[in-house]
DNA sequence: CCTCAGTGAATGATCGTTCATTCCTGTTTA
DNA sequence: TAAACAGGAATGAACGATCATTCACTGAGG
């Protein structure tokens, strides 16, 4: 196994079992054994289990980004756009749902909080607010959308969505394509003037 | 100390401290001394640390519920009472942190997952399904609302409120209460027809 | 023969839980 | 009235389990 795969085996192994069983079940034994590997290796790779955790969930985001970016046109409409990057992060999550699972263990945890409270420190940098930021501003300005802080706009849109996709993935709905656009439209009425 | 008064102790430090830490790291011993009391005592009051955790989050919805039902009236027309019940949940989140970070925490791990499977199996007991599925229902039956699941209207309801929260507590924005209405305005447009 | 990635048993810390003991309070006995 | 007693409540040291992490060792490749 070549030295790249070995470091995709670990972390796609505590991907799942994070999914699974959350963060304290998943000891760095049981992650090293599902990726074939011995426990010592982790740490070859990893200079602890915390810095695992969040270099799994750096993988994801940018994973989900290229994902949504697809198929995005900047020319067409403030609600085809919004209704594009909703209904395509909600179908992702719908057809990752250890992805989604270990993403919300991870916001919910104190790794969460304090990378989210980092991202936010270093806003400045344009790169990181990125299409949803841009989406919003203009929206704001044009008086397309209600004219809300930032951060709300984004709890509106995605708050369902998050809350949508945990109740698919346990089980407690079963979404089809249909009802995913439904929501994603739902959500825009709740953003329009 | 009384007997009753203990208990709540053992009830108030392990809201507390899972709030502030989480639950791995709101050790026993750590909640046996904030309740000012020895380890072993918990185990007289409660069968083990997940039944101590289950009770709490059950005190903390009987205590939401009771709150919100303060000033509901069943006359009011549908928007009044939905923007009532949802910014009145919203207000009640800002007001508690502590009580929404502990609710936060137990839904996103496997007491919450499960808490959750079973409340829905057991879903014929029409008490269990309260003010806000009546309202529901009613709403979509008189054609007020979207005709969606009941699952996914509490998502548009709630999915919000919940991110809002969070965002306010963790200290990313500043909610007063006329954002908090117009926060439970935008949520009741994305459920009317 | 050297190098170094890989190994996994060992380590020390910490966890939930137990239980022999002590403490406290109300009742009985002298 | 005081002393002796009884029994449940409370205690906290101790236990076994489990965790993240380490490091002396191994062996394959150059």
């Amino acid at each position: 196994m070549a030295r790249e795969e070995k470091r995709d085996a670990i972390l796609q192994a505590t991907l799942e079992l994070v999914a699974e069983h959350g963060f304290h079940d998943a000891p760095c034994s049981l992650i090293a054994e599902r990726a074939g590997v011995a426990a010592g290796t982790i740490y070859r790779y990893f200079e602890s289990k915390d810095e695992l955790i969040v270099a799994v969930y750096r993988d994801l985001e940018t994973k989900i980004n290229t994902t949504l970016l697809r198929g995005y046109t900047l020319e067409a409409p403030f609600r085809e756009r919004f209704v594009h990057l909703v209904s395509g992060l909600l179908q992702y999550f719908i057809d990752s749902p250890l992805e989604f699972k270990y993403i919300e263990q991870f916001h919910h945890s104190p790794y969460g909080v304090a990378f989210r409270r980092d991202k936010m420190l270093g806003q400045d940098d344009p790169e990181d607010c990125n299409i949803y930021c841009e989406l919003f501003k203009q929206g704001v300005t044009q008086q397309v959308i209600k004219d809300l802080p930032l951060v709300l706009l984004f709890d509106l849109s995605f708050g369902p969505i998050i809350s949508v996709a945990r109740n698919h993935i346990l089980g407690f709905i079963h979404l089809d394509a249909a009802l995913v656009r439904q929501i994603a439209e739902a959500c825009w009425d709740s953003l329009k003037r």
